[in-house]
DNA sequence: TCTACGTTTCAACAGAAGTTGATATGTAGG
DNA sequence: CCTACATATCAACTTCTGTTGAAACGTAGA
């Protein structure tokens, strides 16, 4: 990931209603949530929140399928593993102190199972 | 770190200008740079900067100390810390494909020596 | 105290971003 | 084919953000 993208994400992610959508769809899971769906959870109007979807897509943030009459959205899992790399990357430049503790928090979580831990 | 604050740090990761700033003073280290080395590293006028310097200080991200006429700028690494743990946690809620990769990534880097690893 | 230097603040402007309501697209069922 | 539903697009407006130049502040040395 390069610096142009990581701008957009960021700056995606520096709006209160995209990242409570960012928020809902990786809590939602892979099979995503429909539009009308998310609007009503993060409380946006339709037409306002298809804005956000687009400049979270356009980010690489989130990834979209139509299914009937719905638009499915879903997190893009890679593109978001690139954000935190990317931010990893550049703050652990000889600074354990940043990314050690982020880390060690990470472990206190349930989903590091160990298997990509050594590259 | 809450919503609020995540949201501030990744609106002031958002800008082009503030992003290099951030990538310098990391890459600076503990001992900072001066604001007037900063405007010419990251080519802004001293006015500008002063502008995007306050944005960053107030999302928690940079800090500043007086040195004789200068003010010194250095990189916050508790606040970066905290926004990869706020990143890392609301994107791993049972996704270890978006957090194992970056964690991977960390440990290809010379800044994981291990001892905080496991919380 | 006077001057020079580094940095910050202020008002003004230009442009971008977010919201709204109306309208258009695309899809499924009668 | 016509209607209803879900979502997207568009133009207009408002608000926020970033930039600029002028001026103020704080510090150090003559």
């Amino acid at each position: 990931m390069d610096e142009r993208q990581a701008l957009a994400a960021f700056a995606a992610l520096g709006q209160e209603h995209r990242l409570r959508v960012v928020r809902a769809l990786v809590t939602a899971g892979p099979d995503g949530l429909a539009a009308g769906v998310l609007a009503e959870a993060v409380n946006v109007a339709g037409n306002n929140l298809s804005f956000h979807l687009k400049e979270l897509s356009h980010a690489g943030l989130i990834t979209s399928r139509r299914d009937g009459k719905s638009v499915i959205y879903s997190a893009a899992y890679a593109g978001l593993s690139d954000l935190v790399q990317f931010l990893m990357r550049d703050c652990c430049q000889g600074h354990p102190e940043v990314c050690n503790p982020a880390v060690a928090a990470l472990a206190a979580c349930d989903c590091t199972t160990g298997e990509t831990l050594h590259a």
